[in-house]
DNA sequence: TTATTAATTAAGCATATGCTAATATGCCCT
DNA sequence: AGGGCATATTAGCATATGCTTAATTAATAA
């Protein structure tokens, strides 16, 4: 779940979200993407990184130039696997150990009125 | 685009990740939530109302008590449409003209070697 | 070697985010 | 109406994020 909340996490900012929009279309090097996104090549660079510790980008070195093209693969492959893990139960997550627990005490014991009642 | 940036960012945060995991075993209240995460009744209150503003989750008043249900109808067509999308070519994707005009140009006017050598 | 260009890293800043404590609102029951 | 919960909203704070400029590092070419 680290893994996945990396990648939402990379997904869920505007100026990454549109790089990855663009790589889809194919492969650019940080100045191209400088000169379309509009904004510092520090700044792509940096966003660059997230993408990769993500997983979602390749980099790769050619000359002085580094061209990064999109992951769609693992993109792909992590956004299905979440969809299957939502419909596997939440013992499937095992990141999530301690809160399912609290869950299941209080499938058990009903913390309050509010499951009573109805 | 906006609204995936919006669901991306819903989900890029370890507690509301969780959110939505625990919401796909069974809809649950606030205080259920308050329980199993701990965090304060307030933090769930601003987490729901971000799923809520990224349609990913439903509020069901119930008496005093408010129930939250995943949307996973919602949550499964956003990202499918997405992997979509990128397959379908930046035209597909409006929100993005600029840049793809910017792109247009480049590919038209190689902005500098690193086209041009290889 | 030195100079030039590309990309990364570091520093600094303004704004956004996630949380808590405090307050307000809403719903139910006398 | 008034008291008691559950939830929402506000205010405030500490930390994270996204960006820029400046300083490094890397690669090429004279």
């Amino acid at each position: 779940m680290k893994n996945l909340e990396k990648i939402f996490k990379a997904l869920g900012q505007a100026t990454r979200l549109k790089m990855v929009f663009l790589l889809s279309e194919q492969e650019l090097c940080v100045c191209e993407l400088e000169h379309i996104l509009q904004v510092s090549q520090s700044a792509i660079s940096q966003h660059m990184r997230i993408l990769k510790a993500a997983d979602l980008v390749n980099e790769e070195r050619r000359g002085q130039w580094v061209f990064y093209s999109l992951n769609k693969q693992v993109l792909s492959e992590q956004l299905q696997d979440f969809l299957k893990l939502l419909d596997m139960g939440l013992k499937a997550e095992g990141r999530m150990a301690e809160e399912l627990e609290r869950l299941q005490y209080l499938q058990e014991n009903p913390i309050v009125e509010c499951r009573i009642q109805n």
